[in-house]
DNA sequence: GTCTATACACAGATAGAC
DNA sequence: GTCTATCTGTGTATAGAC
């Protein structure tokens, strides 16, 4: 599967992902009608992604935002109680899309080498898709109180448990070396992680999301399949 | 080559960084006395990662850095212009650091395959020694202005010459096999940076730099080597 | 639902005494 | 060299008209 495929697979689109936005924190916000709080709420993320990717969530002011969005500072304080309640917002749901979608691969596949491969992929071509949410939530994770960290520590674990848990499946069926696995789980995710957090310097190397999954996939797989006697 | 011998074979301590610092920004600092200036400087470097870590360097306040430092306000101005140049003075030490350290490494050896070993082994022990100030380089990048920026990328680009220039000259002597070298150094990279950046989970699954290394350079080596035919 | 106007806290930075 | 006191701009957030 190459990201164009992924991506035609892929349902959910900016508009969703704002109405799941608008779904789940519908209590916090004075805005009713639905088709209204979900077209600003859209204009709104993407404006504080614009904003943070050069400067940080810190250092946005809620002017920035206002002036960016072309909302006034009363309209946004309807969508969300405060600038801490929206970066939490934020984080919820990219914790959401991201366990979500790999949890599904993760299903979908039976053999550990493809369940493997499946899985690698879906996360860096998801980042590829929703890249301002994976740089935003890395980024952004320390100014979040100790209970969200907490959350993204646990995020964490759980996509590596994920790959380790693939791992040791393959090797009790012969198909991987015996390795540390955990270890092996974070240097895959650390491959990932690069996709999204240096974008700038791939942009400038004419490198592909394909040509990237590719590379780690062969790197990976070069380093756990069993040799073959 | 293991971390402890690294240490013991690296010479410069906190104090000695200090120093250089002192010495690379004289000419905009009131303080005249080398000692006083040194030993202020210490604590005013350490008070501030430790202030950044947790909010970043935007959220950290002067105030803050004044109570942690216990210095006045006034004191502090004498150190540095400004935030944002206190700022640059860091990123700029820390980058004259990693590539006077890996230039060094990397004209040690002469095998290609030990050369590699060499560098990716010192830059994650460097990076161990003074994590404070890799981490804070990689995330308050984005903080500084265009010209801080991009000799940010230029480094990176840089370090990671280093590496492909390796891999290439390996090929040629028929050690390592023909491959997309710039690729396989933007990956080294990432495992790299993967050490300083999430400390928080290495420490408690209890796994050492030793032990890391170790795991990323068996990953690259398992990726690289030719096969012995 | 969205606007303008404004409250009030806190930021970075400096002046001038010691 | 270091302190305290203070200036001035900007931050988040809200009140109340429309």
């Amino acid at each position: 599967m190459n990201y164009d495929a992924f991506k035609k697979g892929y349902g959910a689109r900016h508009k969703d992902i704002a109405r799941q936005v608008f779904l789940a924190n519908q209590e916090n916000m004075r805005i009713k009608k639905e088709k209204t709080a979900v077209a600003n709420l859209e204009k709104i993320l993407a404006a504080v992604f614009s904003i943070t990717y050069k400067k940080g969530f810190q250092a946005m002011s809620m002017r920035d935002l206002s002036l960016k969005t072309g909302m006034s500072l009363g309209a946004l304080y309807a969508y969300f109680p405060g600038k801490e309640e929206l970066l939490s917002i934020i984080q919820d749901q990219g914790r959401y899309m991201v366990k979500d979608t790999l949890d599904r691969f993760a299903r979908q596949e039976d053999h550990p080498l493809e369940k493997l491969r499946a899985v690698i992929r879906a996360h860096i071509f998801l980042s590829e898709l929703f890249r301002p949410w994976f740089y935003f939530t890395f980024m952004e994770a320390r100014n979040l109180k100790p209970a969200g960290f907490d959350a993204v520590k646990a995020m964490e674990e759980h996509t590596q448990k994920i790959l380790s848990d693939i791992l040791e499946e393959g090797e009790a069926e012969g198909i991987f070396r015996p390795e540390n696995h955990e270890l092996t789980a974070c240097m895959i995710k650390a491959l990932q992680q690069e996709w999204y957090l240096k974008r700038w310097k791939y942009t400038r190397q004419k490198i592909t999301v394909d040509m990237f999954v590719d590379h780690v996939l062969a790197m990976v797989e070069g380093f756990c399949l069993a040799v073959k006697e």
